[in-house]
DNA sequence: ATCCTTGCAAATTGTTTGCATTTAC
DNA sequence: GTAAATGCAAACAATTTGCAAGGAT
């Protein structure tokens, strides 16, 4: 990780790294401790953080949602009562292999299972 | 199919019928042949039409992507390039038992590969 | 010292809405 | 005939940008 650390960038990692669910821009703007980060930082910030894949993204609901990328190969159900977010393991062996089968050079692939979980009913 | 069949409906369901790619609302609306049809107009009957699981929507370089719903339960490779879809197989029953195993209430889920289609490399 | 990052305000983009008119059923 | 759909223009919300000042290496 080779990208300049500011106080802003350290709050912004500390919020992704110290939550299990995914988190609007606007969360996460709300959720920090110095009130004085402009929300263009956060924008900014989540941008960098992405291209360094420090974090993840989904849409849900009309709105791009954030989450800390705490491990390589790994896809989450998301409750969408609470947001919280549950590890399940890698589909990657299977898609490349329908994506072979087809001569379809996979680059990438998004996987998320929507629904409530155990804690949320 | 219970909605009202209108022109502007008809039009905008059959460049969804003709299309094999993902296509943006600025896509659509470009591609209708009555060019005084309103891009307001678009977007109300995508609303509808998805209400109505006609079709589906992908989230892709930061934009609504649309496309036909041509079957139940299947899943797509997007070419990155051309845009173009190909169906696979289902992961209803995997992504199920995942959940189940995690007292998860799946709802719904995303399954999307992207990446470079035979066609494009 | 230099280049990158920030805050601020303004701009941009995708999408939605209110309303008077038109249309499908 | 009536309720729903359309075009238009204006509103909105999320995100991006230009720029002067501040901060990390």
């Amino acid at each position: 990780m080779k990208i300049k650390m500011t106080k802003q960038r350290k709050e912004i990692l500390d919020i992704f790294k110290k939550s299990d669910t995914i988190m609007s821009v606007e969360l996460i703007h709300q959720k920090l401790n110095d009130k004085s980060i402009n929300l263009s930082t956060v924008y900014r910030t989540i941008d960098i953080f992405m291209q360094h894949n420090l974090i993840g993204r989904i849409y849900f609901d009309n709105l791009s949602y954030y989450y800390f990328n705490r491990r390589e190969h790994t896809h989450y159900m998301v409750c969408e009562n609470c947001h919280k977010m549950y590890e399940i393991g890698c589909f990657e062996p299977q898609l490349n292999s329908v994506a072979n089968e087809n001569n379809f050079k996979m680059q990438r692939h998004d996987l998320v299972i929507y629904g409530i979980c155990k804690n949320c009913h």
